[in-house]
DNA sequence: CACCCCAATGAGACCGGACTCACTCCAGTT
DNA sequence: AACTGGAGTGAGTCCGGTCTCATTGGGGTG
């Protein structure tokens, strides 16, 4: 029963001798094309059937120049938002014959550049990636020169025409600003993992990514629209690890003007807002209102349900690849930026300012504003 | 400015022409091996630089039989719980020099021997896969004769030698059952996504996957291990999608002898079960004791606080990767089972049962039982 | 000074498919 | 009957590396 150690797959120069006809014409009835005639197309398949015949997929792609591979390039595949958007794209591709190769960069730009080099060595057909900083493209551009058409998730880079996959967060924090404003909230806190050269926020400071400079800017926005000056202390930048998004926290509770309000820039800072907030006896939204970027499965569960700017991963993922398969058929359109529409679920987690409490209506219960 | 449109990566003919040397000379130099005389290995590295010059991992893996990838064949990217496991495994792997290819399976075999068949077509240098299906293992049989060293990750096949990395949930489940049934729960419901002949468990049934056999085994281990008759219809099966999982939980609370106390197989399925509960307004912990595998960064923050079983998601990753490492390096030591420590960790979704309240002390808060 | 050894080098085989080219038939034209 | 055309076929090249093998030449040895 124990065969030889390790029985070499067969090739097609085995099918063939098998089958008693040349290489060539084994070839083109395995990858059917070209002229074979019925017997000989019988002779070979059944023999690669016997031989349990797989082409190597290494082999093939050499000379056809396409491997059949997609490299996928994001900051964390444990960040739901992520792992949901990959699930997205993972999906469209394997369905038109693509595989997915990963990488995870924790947004740094040097595993960046590694990643897309590996993945340029390998000779993968296209690239979706969120570049981690928009300043630090150069091994971007190389791809693209390379000839892998490439896609940004989440993110673009301004001054690079490259086909982007986006939600519309810029008017999604804007509109959940104003909100807050409306109700009564002066100080709002940001909190952001993005690597920034300073903790705190300071005016015209650039951000690596528009995702999150969108985010920022749209709490500006709202801020300017209706004329009043928010303090750059409330915006908190580099915080990524647990222990900095708590530092964060605490330090905007800290403050002799602290926030009555915290935007969360997505879900795992948010996690760990939320968590300072409860030891520290802070009720939500009584104390503190609090939201956050992305809408995960236990945000309508946790107490109280939590507000979010939700995003949607799963389709951002399906888009990328689409636009992606798109370059690959061959497509020469102009790069485009596909946003995508958010969307703010209300729920519990938002009141009216403590100070105001008199002026505005009861926000608990997921009431909305206006 | 505008260059050729594809000006094709050099190879090392190019360089070998540039710096006026052989092809053979100038793979000495790049490759590091051999006999080279500095200033050829000099001329052809600056040709080298200057050309740009990037191996292509394609052609080096043709004749090399190794391609530095890994296969990962999981259920699902966008179950943090796997997430994170996939991010532990690649992070060792790239330490390592491996790549990473993805495939989900949604726990369909069709779908995992796809996955399977391209992984050995890629000729990627091993495996870590959560078999879907126990008794469908050809294909993994296959990969092992192909010389594909495998490791499964939280499961194993029984009467298949491979090292697989696991955590020892018969025990976690028999200690949290335990608990429950010394709270005075008789009926303990348990709610599972793994594909099963029907709905309800019938004694003796063989279920797919060890990783969900060993959380039901240890719930029936505690039952026997008290002497108590526990009904097959508080086991729930097939509960994958939100709708099944909805069902599934209207179902066990509609049964004349209702559950007191629910364990759900995973965090997505628990997330379901306690929107359900919420619905009906029935009370964690007052009305129905709850708890779940898997220790999510939330389960802290909803409301009650989960009690949990937690799995090292990420070091069971990592310990994947090792493991496959170590065989990739030549190992043939025989194939181990490596098991983890899951912890129970006691929160306050767990409460002595209704009719029992007088009898045992509080588990609200908490604190430990005995 | 003849001899040996080995560093240094180039030519070319090879991995496993995809594909080109040249050649053979034979049916269909005219 | 001579001629065209395309189906059917095999030999062989190519992709871009790795690696074997044979050759060269200079230094060390007896």
């Amino acid at each position: 029963m124990n065969e030889s150690p390790a029985p070499r797959p067969a090739t097609v120069a085995d099918v063939a001798r098998a089958a008693n006809v040349s290489k060539a014409q084994a070839a083109r009835a395995l990858g059917g094309y070209g002229a074979v005639s019925e017997p000989v197309r019988r002779r070979v398949l059944d023999a690669a059937e016997e031989l349990n015949y797989r082409p190597n997929a290494l082999a093939r792609s050499m000379n056809t120049g396409r491997s059949q591979t997609i490299g996928v390039v994001i900051a964390e595949v444990e960040n739901p938002f992520f792992g949901l958007a990959i699930r997205g794209a993972s999906d469209v591709l394997r369905r038109h014959g693509y595989d997915v190769v990963l990488a995870n960069t924790d947004e740094r730009t040097d595993a960046e550049e590694d990643a897309i080099r590996v993945m340029l060595d390998k000779r993968v057909d296209g690239i979706i990636a969120s570049p981690a900083d928009a300043d630090a493209t150069a091994h971007l551009s190389a791809a693209m020169a390379a000839g892998s058409p490439m896609v940004f998730l989440d993110r673009h880079v301004p001054g690079m025409e490259v086909d982007s996959v986006e939600v519309d967060l810029r008017r999604l924090a804007g509109q959940a600003t104003a909100e807050l404003l409306e109700l009564g909230h002066r100080g709002i806190g940001f909190i952001s993992a993005v690597q920034a050269p300073s903790d705190v926020y300071e005016p015209g400071m650039t951000l690596p990514n528009s995702s999150v400079a969108d985010r920022l800017g749209g709490i500006l926005d709202a801020y300017a629209r209706a004329g009043i000056e928010p303090d750059p202390r409330w915006m908190r930048l580099n915080a990524k690890a647990p222990e900095t998004i708590r530092a964060a926290t605490q330090a905007l509770l800290d403050l002799d003007d602290a926030p009555t309000a915290i935007i969360a820039s997505d879900s795992m800072v948010g996690l760990e807002v939320l968590k300072v907030l409860r030891e520290r006896s802070l009720r939500v939204p009584e104390d503190v209102s609090f939201l956050m970027f992305d809408d995960m499965a236990w945000s309508p569960l946790v107490d109280p349900p939590i507000t979010v700017l939700s995003q949607p991963a799963y389709d951002m993922g399906v888009a990328a690849a689409t636009a992606l398969l798109e370059r690959l058929r061959g497509s020469s359109t102009p790069p485009c930026r596909r946003v995508l529409e958010g969307e703010m679920i209300r729920r519990a987690s938002v009141a009216p300012a403590r100070a105001a409490v008199d002026e505005a209506p009861s926000m608990v219960g997921g009431t909305a504003v206006r």
